[in-house]
DNA sequence: TTAAAGTAGTTTCGACTACATACTATTACA
DNA sequence: TGTAATAGTATGTAGTCGAAACTACTTTAA
């Protein structure tokens, strides 16, 4: 018997919308929460509204919209870029960080849960999210680290890419110009 | 070891976002799109108002709203219950089911994919959503059919809870006060 | 070298989601 | 028979969301 795929998008949407119910806090709603977490984990040459509007489907317009609404909340604070006078970038500020350490419904529901069975759900998203991002043609995104313009240098690491040196525990942040090796990428139905 | 929870809680969110972005239809929202399947899925004990903010984890005022923007659009038409003068149910208009007959992302991306690995995903999200719905003191849902009120009778079935007899057909859809047998309970981590 | 094309971000508009809160009908129960 | 519980709705505020139009830079190519 085929398994039923509406059923399953059914399960997507219902544990999303019961982790954003849960997650509404004092001024800050799932979209504002989702966009300052992204905000916290991307490195710095991913944090401009168009990558936000990426990362999270969106217009650039709306995405231009919620990170207003961070900025008066003081959660986040811009930065003009000294290379691109048409570029902004965001960053999150103490307030936002301390703002990120509360437990999330999702996050809390896995404590409970095995280990190994959080392993395997995790690479399941994965392959599914890969898959729906390639189908949509949009750019998958990662660690730096596994990025393959990754290149190890002998003092840290160095970006292939934009040609630029990295930090040091800036490989670990999600990279938006990432672009996988070909090797690392799983295949479905495994 | 351990898997990082956060990510987990990513890969969720964007998996929706993206599925919610591209199903985005000719005047019918995410929100809409889900009350409007829903309805299409349940039985006629579950329809009313309460119920779809139960199962979509909204408050009753918003559910209210949406569910009258799709009676603006022609898409689910009101029926008031002959017995309790309070309640109203609602129920899909041919437009409607026309809708919904629509392959969404979700179910695109799991038609490229794996039998086998479809099957898995659904009961590892079946899992997670399901202690979810625990911890948050929400009620599970299911097929009537495999409810612990189902009773088989000789010409059909019959609801045990509400002393009511079920039509064909009607314990294949999603019932509200669904109760599930204990020794159908999966135990998570398997 | 400059005009056209492209890119980054913003604004505005209209429709709507979402919460909280307060409110109106019922219906249940003590 | 009155209070409590339940079902649904209205209202107000905040903000999401896409579409489209717009500003201000940057790249490309004639």
């Amino acid at each position: 018997m085929t398994p039923d795929l509406t059923h399953t998008r059914d399960l997507v949407d219902r544990l999303f919308r019961l982790s954003a119910a849960g997650d509404w806090a004092e001024s800050l709603n799932p979209t504002q929460r989702m966009a300052l977490a992204y905000l916290a984990r991307a490195n710095r040459f991913s944090r401009c509204p168009s990558h936000v509007a990426e990362y999270m489907a969106l217009t650039r317009g709306t995405a231009s919209q919620t990170l207003k609404a961070l900025v008066r909340k003081k959660l986040i604070c811009a930065q003009r870029s000294p290379v691109d006078g048409r570029s902004i970038s965001y960053k999150v500020t103490e307030q936002g960080a301390l703002m990120m350490r509360r437990i999330t419904v999702v996050e809390q529901v896995l404590q409970t849960m095995d280990t190994d069975f959080v392993r395997t759900f995790n690479a399941q998203l994965e392959i599914v999210l890969r898959q729906a991002l390639l189908l949509y043609g949009k750019k998958p995104f990662g660690p730096c680290r596994s990025c393959q313009y990754h290149e190890k240098t002998g003092s840290g690491a160095h970006c292939g890419l934009l040609n630029e040196p990295l930090q040091a525990g800036e490989d670990q942040q999600i990279y938006q110009e990432f672009a996988q090796e070909a090797s690392d990428v799983k295949v479905a139905g495994a």
